[in-house]
DNA sequence: CTGCCTGCAAAACTTTTGCAATGCG
DNA sequence: CGCATTGCAAAAGTTTTGCAGGCAG
């Protein structure tokens, strides 16, 4: 089962790391894989609470840290003021139209970005870490 | 000379829309051009200030906010909790490499990406305002 | 003159930090 | 047991908002 092997990765990982392995983020980590599309920090905080859980806001950002390093969630930064994640784990590489309208975040995938990104990091001598290629514009319900 | 030509290009963007010509909207829009790269809103506070000009930071934003209406600058969200701007005037599309290590800003033109960005918006019926293909990494300096 | 715009200060919001308590290794 | 991690609350930092006064049209 996915989740599972997403546990697995991350005991993995702090294990490498020293890093302590605890109930609370695999609460976290859980509340994650379980959301369904792009969440905040707040939002998980909120789920997590109304299950009763006692995980606090910091437990939370920091453990969306460790999850983002370990490569089980994306953390995007869009338009606005505030940070959105989303689960990794099993996922390609996709990219996001942001509907201006709406809100709506629409992912697309799209092969040849990557080539692009190859050539660009190759010419500039820059070693890529991650990437993002971001549309803004109006989605079909939002169109006039 | 090309600052006149973006003082009168925000002029008609505030007459044709039936916003009031400022002196403080002028103030902000000459630091901008001024500027030199990526600058953000409290720089460009702390610019004026440092001039004796009175603008607050409240007309800042608010100006800032006009200037990328009217695509006299750019804004751009990157990896931080705060947003960048840069003058837009008489320059063409270009996206950006940040580095990880030192936070620089590193600028590059590929054409191709409007191609695919046609594409995909085709494709997925978006109708783009903006767009922005940001790549994090390491630069030459900071790969060890 | 009308009401948009400004400056100031406070508020709002996300994220980070300090500290004592907890519990993992 | 030692110290990384946690919860809580406060702090930090950017951006927004409310309000009284000022100035563009």
């Amino acid at each position: 089962m996915n989740k599972d092997k997403a546990k697995e990765q991350l005991e993995e990982y702090l294990k490498s790391h020293n890093y302590r392995v605890t109930k609370e983020r695999f609460e976290v980590l859980n509340a994650a894989m379980n959301y369904n599309g792009h969440f905040e920090a707040d939002e998980l905080f909120a789920i997590l609470k109304s299950k009763k859980s006692k995980v606090s806001r910091a437990t939370i950002y920091n453990t969306l840290e460790v999850l983002v390093n370990c490569g089980l969630i994306f953390k995007h930064r869009f338009n606005d003021n505030l940070s959105r994640y989303e689960k990794a784990f099993g996922r390609s590489r996709h990219d996001h139209l942001i509907c201006l309208g709406c809100g709506d975040i629409i992912e697309f995938v799209f092969p040849q970005i990557e080539v692009i990104q190859k050539d660009i990091c190759k010419k500039q001598n820059f070693v890529p870490q991650n990437s993002t290629f971001q549309i803004f514009g109006y989605c079909k319900k939002c169109q006039k």
